[in-house]
DNA sequence: CGCGGAAATC
DNA sequence: GATTTCCGCG
């Protein structure tokens, strides 16, 4: 196990996982380069370096190669393989790691967000909600847990009702093989997990609910309960895969396929041991399959954990959740088990410290290379280039539209108005705020602090001028969206939660909203600070994308891109307001908390890894799969 | 080398 | 939807 010296960064098992994927069946490019990264076989073409989440690619074709292999496209090559890494920035999963050279990094939050929003917070156990109870070892496959945290005991069992299905579903369906069939190979584990969604029954689920984000740490935290043993259903291992191919790529195998037991060179890794326990999502990979369910138990802690979290972070007040009934203690101070730490990760390895490296890493923004960063904005509609043919209809214009314009063309199709109300709730709920601060934290804090790195900064955030529309030049500049968009921008993505207009529906209809009702949660926040965090956090970011725009100063367009083609108009002003000073979260002392939750959050590279083994196993067996080709 | 648009595929 | 393929640009 561990050894791994190298690198190190684990990350939770889950991300690790196929099913990780939602939407798609087939392996993921991500995945992919996850498995590689795990094992040690690989690391001589690729490996975790830098930090957390960061490697470098050693032998881009090799690795190209081995992709190409797996996805059965034997003419697949680095510039091809680069293309779909470069694919997710958009998503960001990824990011591109400036400066050196087929070195990328992950984001975590992204990862989290997408394939595990909600994870089982069961207090330990996870019994689906509307399923029939589970027995805890069997079904569902849980890791144990290892958050230390205690801040939310969760004891109680659930049952409700809850509320969200969809992601509900999503997780539990993992689902998983690749390519052959649909099946899995894996897994007796997932059927097992699936039998129990299935049964639910996707209709069961409550539609209309919003998947809550969380941040991961919260996340962590919340489900990281405790550590639980229970079970892994199976501890069957089977493992070895072949040395030959990675992973399961051998086509076919297909029984057996699974991890080699090694676990990810990541988790287990650390020799460090300091810290007995990592918060990382190494270990704690609560979630997998397991549905969140919202009792209000459930919910108790998860807001708490939630809250608490903003609390750490000087979040907004917008970032509190809110859940009927339920009060969140707010905790003063934060209760971490951690004490120091900042960060964990001991470095064993001359890479971890990367984190010193920021600047010269060069990440960041800042200088390193100042380089201008380019902002690709693409006008509007322009004809764009077909290569082929030319045919064109111009027009189109869809995106364009923006600004009042309307001139003709007004609307797209799609305008997405949106009703204020629900403007307001999603901002409110915005929850999203927190993890863009995360981002924005890490994004002082070190470069690419993706995830993790809460450090509050000033940002000053620029941002500013979203462009006017029209300008001219304002093409360049993403044209505003609102943000609105932006943060559900990422919700979209990763939860695609849709919100409800009425919001309120009574209750829950997502515990997420409603902050800005209740001043009472609100408020707390920091000591210097008068109020709270501004509500308007929430402005983009993105990572990368702040990254390189935080040099400049703009940016947001990223996302937009494409979605800005979608949607453009959209409110402008709205945005505008909020956003500012965002960063101002104090930190206010912070620190301390903020490392430990840092702590929580960042996967230290090295360190952790006690996880049981049982992670392990666990992990081996989820594994992947393989493709057949 | 790296970026990202566009179209094609699956 | 997620790449894969192709390609021009810096």
């Amino acid at each position: 196990m561990k050894t791994s010296g190298d690198s190190g960064f684990a990350f939770p098992d889950w991300a690790y996982k196929p099913e990780s994927s939602p939407g798609s069946r087939q392996i993921q490019l991500w995945h992919f380069i996850l498995e590689l990264l795990r094992k040690e076989e690989y690391h001589d073409v690729i490996a975790w370096q830098g930090d957390y989440g960061e490697f470098v690619i050693k032998d881009p074709d090799e690795v190209a190669r081995l992709w190409g292999a797996r996805k059965c496209k034997p003419q697949m090559n680095y510039d091809k393989l680069s293309r779909a890494l470069r694919y997710y920035y958009n998503k960001r999963i990824l990011h591109k790691t400036k400066g050196k050279r087929f070195t990328y990094k992950f984001n975590f939050n992204k990862l989290v967000l997408v394939n595990y929003p909600f994870i089982d917070m069961g207090s330990g156990r996870g019994v689906p909600q509307s399923a029939p109870p589970v027995p805890t070892g069997g079904t569902h496959f849980r890791f144990p847990p290892s958050t230390p945290s205690d801040v939310l005991s969760s004891s109680e069992e659930l049952r409700s009702p809850g509320m969200f299905s969809s992601v509900a579903r999503r997780m539990a369906r993992g689902s998983v093989s690749d390519c052959s069939d649909g099946t899995s190979t894996n897994s007796e584990l997932e059927e097992a997990v699936g039998a129990d969604e299935r049964g639910v029954g996707p209709d069961r689920a409550f539609r209309g609910l919003l998947p809550p984000r969380l941040p991961h740490d919260s996340l962590f935290r919340v489900f990281g309960g405790g550590p639980n043993p229970a079970g892994l259903p199976r501890p069957a291992p089977r493992v070895h895969p072949d040395s030959l191919s990675p992973f399961p790529v051998s086509p076919c195998l297909d029984p057996g396929g699974l991890l080699p037991p090694t676990l990810s060179p990541a988790l287990s890794m650390t020799p460090t041991p300091h810290l007995s326990y990592t918060p990382s999502p190494s270990l704690s990979s609560p979630m997998m399959g397991s549905h969140f369910s919202f009792n209000p138990e459930d919910m108790k802690h998860y807001l708490q954990a939630h809250t608490q979290s903003v609390y750490n972070y000087h979040l907004s007040p917008r970032a509190f959740l809110h859940y009927p009934n339920i009060i969140i203690p707010q905790p003063h101070r934060p209760t971490l088990e951690k004490p120091a730490t900042h960060h964990l990760h001991a470095p064993p390895l001359p890479l971890s410290h990367s984190l010193s490296q920021h600047s010269g890493g060069g990440e960041e923004q800042h200088q390193q290379h100042p380089s201008p960063f380019k902002f690709k904005l693409q006008p509007p509609p322009l004809g764009r280039k077909q290569r082929e043919a030319g045919s064109s209809l111009a027009s189109s214009s869809s995106q364009s539209s923006s600004f009042t314009g309307s001139g003709q063309n007004a609307g797209p199709p799609k305008i997405k108005v949106e009703p204020i109300s629900d403007i307001e709730s999603e901002e409110e709920v915005e929850v999203t705020d927190i993890s863009e601060e995360d981002e924005l934290n890490h994004n002082d804090e070190k470069h690419e602090g993706d995830i993790f790195t809460p450090t509050a900064r000033h940002h000053h955030h620029q941002l500013n001028n979203h462009h006017r529309a029209n300008g001219n030049g304002s093409s360049l500049s993403a044209p505003p969206h609102s943000n609105h968009d932006d943060d559900p921008d990422d919700d979209e993505e990763v939860f695609k939660t849709p919100a409800t207009p009425s919001i309120g529906s009574g209750s829950l209809a997502f515990p997420l909203i409603g902050l800005k009702s209740e001043p009472g949660h609100a408020a707390p926040i920091s000591p210097g600070g008068t109020r709270c965090i501004p509500l308007k956090l929430r402005f983009k970011r993105r990572w990368s994308e702040d990254q390189k725009m935080e040099a400049d100063g703009e940016r947001d367009e990223a996302e937009d891109k494409k979605v800005r083609a979608e949607r453009e108009e959209e409110v402008e002003g709205k945005r505008e307001e909020a956003g500012r000073r965002v960063g101002e979260v104090e930190n206010g002392g912070g620190r301390a908390g903020g490392s430990v939750i840092l702590g929580l959050m960042l996967p230290p590279p090295p360190t952790q890894r006690r996880a049981s083994s049982e992670l392990q196993r666990a992990t081996a067996q989820l594994s992947l799969e393989n493709t057949g080709c």
